[in-house]
Parts: structure tokens; sequence; C-alpha cells
DNA sequence: ATCGGAGTTTGTCATATACAAACCTATATG
DNA sequence: CATATAGGTTTGTATATGACAAACTCCGAT
């Protein structure tokens, strides 16, 4: 047997290794946005004749569409983005309070769940007064750092200490802004701060010209389903309103959210 | 070299069978809603061991998640599908035109596009008389297939008819009601209508008690990139609003989309 | 006409995969 | 309380499969 068994797992468990070189070209194209065959071959550095099989066997299964020379991700992907999304409890219980809430702040109001230690937008409106941005492309079309964002660090808050390591030491410390967080000992600082407020900020740290209120989401046993937050410019979201209105009404919502969970939400969240 | 190679591929086009083992299982996963994992072997009859190993995969990748004993797509697959949802030209160019289109009728509007042969819902809209229906979860869950809906037949209208034939052959007709469609004869009758009038109808031949109009929209080199259509109850669709105004509301509505999709459109369709 | 780059096909060997069977681990059953 | 049984996981292994390299085709540029 090879020594060379780099694989982070220690001893066991199997995986196969197409499904992971497949989901490497999956995310070479998403992030390429619509490389042609030879980008892709720079990208990926597997040899050429082997790229072209996996791209005729996923374009063959709907996972990608080739277009003259480009490909793109497929729009089976839509189908099945769909059906996740409809059939996560906390996108059916917190759709209408996320509509709610972007009508009475005006702003952009999110609805987002943890995955692999990322943070992932499920639903987003937007109020009338809410601004344009290719940022909230960003936000929907990949995930975010945890520690980047409101939600996200209202997440994390209610996440033990040691996965937030974890999550931390994994990922490492991405700079955005000058206020971004980039190291462990300020955002443990802050989760404690987030925890006893009920509600995290993000003053600036992801976006310059940016503020958001976000709080999470829990389910009966305390675990975290998701979160939802509010993000308007900086003009608008200051003083009280920024302190204590709108948190007070993130909270509000989150909690309805919370309730509406539990009555309907026959099974477990997410 | 086995010579049982049933491929219905004569000849060449290698493929990597473990990625379509993996998109099986995706499929299975995403039929069955939270399958167990027994649920999946009974499902794509392979060896437990080997199911067991692709799941392990998949969920090391994002496409599932496991949540106690059951196993559902994961969240990864939302942020792919908007990825591509956003990259497609027809729903930039027409995401606005469709909402606009549902205020005007107060009818739930689609824009749909083709993918291997059945039809993809991109974006929905509703307006304020639109009736809330599983169909329209359905609708955008999965493929659909063309000749059930107004929108799908407006696109095999404009198919060269050896591609419509061949589509058919393969998928076979499925009756859904007992106005559905369902032998070839009528349905070519059917397309060259729709080609003549320019709209095509769906009276009850998806769902009872429900109507469509749809109207293909088309690039400047005639190719199909997909459809726009209405759908109410029979009920308020009928008579000359049925037979006139909607289809020409439908008409105006793609060719500003096909206008959009023009000018902006720096890249091909789809 | 010739070249060169981009993409596709094919032969081949190492190895990743799929099976079977053994192995755990909870939950039901006598 | 022991035992059975179903649900789920791990392991050994033969063989089908994937990855490479190199040959090949196609198309646009020079």
């Amino acid at each position: 047997m090879n020594d060379m068994h780099a694989d982070d797992s220690a001893g066991s468990p199997r995986r196969i290794k197409s499904i992971q070189t497949a989901s490497a070209i999956l995310e070479a194209i998403q992030y390429l946005e619509t490389p042609t065959f030879t980008d892709l071959c720079n990208e990926v550095d597997i040899s050429k004749g082997t790229v072209h099989t996996y791209l005729e066997t996923l374009e063959n299964e709907g996972f990608i569409t080739k277009s003259g020379k480009e490909y793109r991700l497929g729009v089976r992907l839509v189908t099945m983005g769909e059906s996740v999304r409809n059939q996560t409890d906390i996108y059916r219980a917190g759709q209408d309070e996320v509509e709610k809430l972007a009508e009475k702040t005006g702003e952009w109001v999110h609805l987002t769940v943890e995955c692999q230690g990322q943070e992932v937008t499920l639903y987003e409106s937007s109020g009338d007064r809410a601004i344009a941005m290719d940022y909230h492309l960003r936000m929907r079309e990949s995930p975010q750092y945890l520690y980047h964002t409101a939600a996200g660090k209202a997440m994390l808050a209610c996440f033990d200490r040691d996965r937030v390591r974890e999550i931390v030491d994994q990922q490492g410390f991405v700079q955005r802004t000058e206020k971004t967080i980039t190291d462990l000992e300020t955002l443990f600082d802050e989760l404690d701060r987030i925890q006893a407020q009920g509600y995290a900020v993000n003053d600036e740290e992801e976006v310059r010209g940016m503020r958001s209120v976000g709080t999470a989401i829990t389910g009966t046993d305390a675990t975290v389903c998701g979160a939802i937050s509010v993000t308007a410019p900086t003009s608008r979201l200051s003083g009280d309103y920024f302190e204590s209105e709108i948190p007070e009404l993130v909270m509000e919502a989150a909690n309805i959210i919370e309730v509406n969970l539990e009555t309907a939400g026959v099974q477990k969240p997410r």
C-alpha cells in the first residue's frame, strides 16, 4: 500500500476520487464564470484527455453546458438548488419574515445558514431604499466567511469556541477592509460581546461604507439553524437606529422564525 | 476488452462512471426528499458499502448533508444554482419583464429554458391574484415535459421537427390530464398552429382547471433561448382575454426580452 | 500552403472502485 | 436480560476504471 496517504483524514474514511475531481472542476467553472477548455486545464492541473472525459460526463449529466467554446454550470443545478431551499425548514419558516423586515426597514435583509464553516445565503429580499450592489450578487453566489458578516458572527457566537477555532484555523483570516477581524483574540472578544447582547453588528468589516445587524436563529435544543441580518449604508444605519431600533426588529424577526420552526417544523432544522 | 459495451453511445465517448453513479444518487435523494441510508440503497441498486462511500464523499464535498439519519441535498447547490441563474443571459434580460407581466396580469408568470429536452424554470413571479399551488413548487423543483406546457410547446414549435421527434421518442408521452397531448401526430399539428399564430396555449393539458399562454424567446439567429408564460385558472383565463389580450401581452414581453438580449447580451444566449 | 494552437481520440498500466463479507451498534423481541 | 434483527460501517481484494501520454484531427492565422 502506498504510504503517501496525505489525506487529511486519519485512517479510514474512503472517498471516491472522481467525485472530488468533478467537484473541483465544477468549482473551477463556477469561479471562472465561462471558461474555455484550456482555461480549465490550466486551472485544475489534470491531463487534457482526462479533463475532456470529465467535461463530457458532466455535460451529459446536466451539471454543465457547453455553449460554443465556453463551459458553464448547467441549469440542472438551478432545479436542484431550488429543491434544497424548499426542503430547508428555515427557508420556509423565515421567508415571510425576511420580506416583512425588508419592507419595514426598506433595506437588504438576508437569511443565511452555516455550511462547512462558511455562510450561505438561502434567501434575500430588498426594501425600497436598498441600494443595488454587486455585493449582493456575491453574497448569493458564493459562500462567505462567517467572521466577515453580522449574521455569520452571530452564528459563530453560538458555537463552541473550539469549533470556532477549528473553522478559523482551517480557513485563515482574510482581510477585506481595515476593520475586518484578523485574529482569534479579537474574534473571541467580539463573540463574547455578541453572546451577551444577543445580536451582532458588522461595522464596515466586509465592505466599506456598509453596516449590518444580525442575529442567530436557534432551534429548541439551542442548535443554530441560521441567521437573519439587515444591511445598509453607514449613512442610514447609525445612532440609536443602528444601536437599538434595528437590533430590536432583527431579534423580533428571528424570534418569530424560531416559533415558526418549532410549531411547523416537525423535523429537525437544516 | 469487454464486449458488453451496452453503452447507448456507439463507439467512443468515454465517461466517468463514478460521476454517473453520483448523479444517480443525487437524483434519488432529490426524488425521495429525505431518504435514509437504506432507502437509498433500495433505490439505486448498488452495494451498501459503495453507497456509503459515495454518500461520505458527496457530503464531504457539500453536495449533500446528513441530518440525523436523513440525507438531503446540500446548500452548496443553492449557491451553484444561483450562480447559474445570474450567468444566464435570459434571466438577466427577462427578470424585470416577468415581474411587470405578473403585476399587469395579476397571475403566475414563468420564465423557462429548455435543457436536455425538458423545461426548467429559471424565474417565476406571481401577481396579486395568483393562486397558491403546489404545482408551482413542482415547476421550480423539477424539469417538466415540454409538450405539457404552453412555454414548452412554444419552444418545441421552434425546433426542427426531427429534434422534436427525437425528444419525444426518448421521453415518451406521459398523460397528465385527459387533454394532454399523447401522440406525435397531434403534437405536430399543434406545433404548426403555434408557429402560425406566434404563441402557444395550454388548455388544462397539464393540470385540470389551469390554462396558460406562452411564447418563445428567440435570439438573433432564430435560436430558442427560452420562453415566457402566464398561467391562471380557466375561470379567469377565457374568452377574448384568453384568446387575444393575454397572448398580446405575453408576446410583447417576449419581444422586449429579445431586445434586451440583443442589446445587452454580448455573449450567446444560454 | 503551412503552421500552430485548441480540442479530441486511443492504447496502456497503475490504481481506484465495487463487491462481498465481516464487523459494529442500536433497537426491538422473546 | 439475553438474544435477534435491522441499520449502518469498515476491510480485503479482483477487476474494471481512470489518468496519462502521445497520436491525431480540426480550424484559424500567417
